[in-house]
RNA sequence: GCCGCCUUAGCUCAGUUGGUUAGAGCGCUGGAUUGUGGAUCCAGAGGUCCCCCGUUCGAGCCGGGGAGGCGGUA
């Protein structure tokens, strides 16, 4: 294990890149989806289980977590890792998202944001030195900046403020982390779809330093082709020699088009949120399992799937326990979406290793196009 | 046998002094979901208002007869 938090690329075919991160709780394969674990667990999974799928890191919680069991008794029971039985690297947000969709509970000010808890009402403070505290308590391996989710639509006016704001919050993360050996801080690029406002905002987080650089506020409601636009010039705005982060994304397709721009991690809640919902991801496009048509189909969800659901399990039985809201239908969906999840993160990387990703990005997509399997 | 109450969507039920195209919740058929509130939201289908006769311009609603269910009673 390193002592030190290290970023290795190893192949690029194109934009993308390829290569691995080095923590000291383990190394991460890039580009790299990780699972998140809002409230300490990958709902309805196993630490093993997710392991298993081939995640490398999770992503956790501050917003969460601090109000409920509380940071500072996650710290005096020796960390999120050992709290959540997760040994391997863990990231946490910094809690600027949930600001963002806590619209009617919080009172922004430059210091930070002042929110009432959605579980009980009582007061809470996040700001750039409180959220530092919190992620320090849990023992994150990956901090994140604090930061405003800028909205969307936006004015432009409106999203240069939020944008500056952020930055001077960067700064303040920056001071209050301070020198934590082993222990990674990530900035967040800021400035919604402009480019002059993102490159501002990448050359500000440049200046102050950090180990690796988030692009925020985006797949905020500004669908995917702005999305890719905008991934066509923010990438290449920050450093080329560390990780490069696209928050809260997202569907196949849009990891795909952000791999082929340089990102090199992802979180999202769809895989593991949509397994609870019925709802599988496959090669062949999205399967929702509580369709009425899968209720005699013998056949597995995925029949090229290697993992347990799809290789013990018909999609009758899938549709049933989904209906009768079994708790082993959580745990099917997400334990496949997972796996779908990271099937495609290792094909990406092998294609960008072998210089094909072209070609693979051709064949996902032809999978895609036709459809999810015939009806019986 | 007699008395009372009940019968409206798949289920549980609203439905005003009789008045346009009879509603709700759940369920059902689909959809949405991107730094997770195990959440939520959206759309749709679905009716012999138990049956027959009558009164009325007009009946889920009023009258008569019948059927079925529940309870009481001999």
């Amino acid at each position: 294990m390193s002592e030190r938090f290290e970023f290795s690329i190893h192949a690029r075919d194109g934009k993308a890149r390829t290569g691995r991160i080095t923590t000291t709780r383990g190394e991460i394969r890039t580009p790299a989806f990780m699972p998140v674990g809002t409230a300490a667990t990958v709902k309805a999974m196993l630490p093993d289980s997710v392991a298993a799928t081939g995640a490398d890191i999770l992503l956790g919680n501050t917003y969460h977590l601090m109000l409920r069991p509380g940071s500072d008794r996650i710290a005096r029971l020796g960390g999120l890792h050992k709290f959540m039985n997760w040994g391997g690297p863990i990231l946490t947000d910094s809690g600027g998202f949930q600001v963002m969709s806590l619209t009617d509970l919080r009172k922004m000010t430059e210091e930070g944001v002042e929110f009432a808890s959605h579980i009980d009402g009582s007061r809470h403070m996040l700001s750039p030195e409180t959220s530092m505290k919190i992620q320090r308590d849990l023992g994150s391996d990956i901090v994140m900046c604090f930061d405003e989710c800028t909205p969307y639509p936006v004015e432009r006016d409106a999203a240069a403020t939020s944008m500056q704001l952020s930055m001077r919050w960067a700064r303040r993360s920056r001071d209050a982390f301070g020198d934590r050996p082993g222990h990674a801080l990530f900035g967040i690029q800021q400035g919604s779809v402009w480019e002059d406002l993102r490159g501002e905002s990448a050359e500000k987080l440049t200046k102050i330093g950090f180990d690796g650089y988030a692009i925020g506020g985006l797949a905020v409601g500004e669908g995917q082709a702005e999305m890719f636009r905008v991934l066509d010039f923010a990438p290449g705005q920050l450093p080329d020699d560390k990780p490069r982060y696209l928050m809260g994304v997202g569907k196949p397709d849009d990891i795909v088009g952000a791999v082929q721009r340089g990102i090199d991690m992802f979180d999202c809640v769809l895989p593991s949120r949509s397994g609870r919902t019925g709802q599988a991801f496959t090669r062949r496009g999205v399967v929702n399992m509580k369709n009425a048509r899968h209720q005699d189909d013998p056949r597995p969800l995925d029949e090229d799937c290697l993992c347990p659901c799809c290789s013990s399990y018909s999609r009758a039985y899938l549709h049933h326990v989904f209906r009768a809201k079994e708790i082993i239908s959580s745990m099917l969906l997400t334990w496949h979406n997972l796996h779908y999840y990271q099937e495609l993160m290792a094909g990406l990387r092998a294609a960008i290793a072998d210089g094909c990703l072209s070609a693979f990005v051709e064949r996902f997509e032809r999978q895609r196009a036709m459809g999810d399997i015939n009806p019986l």
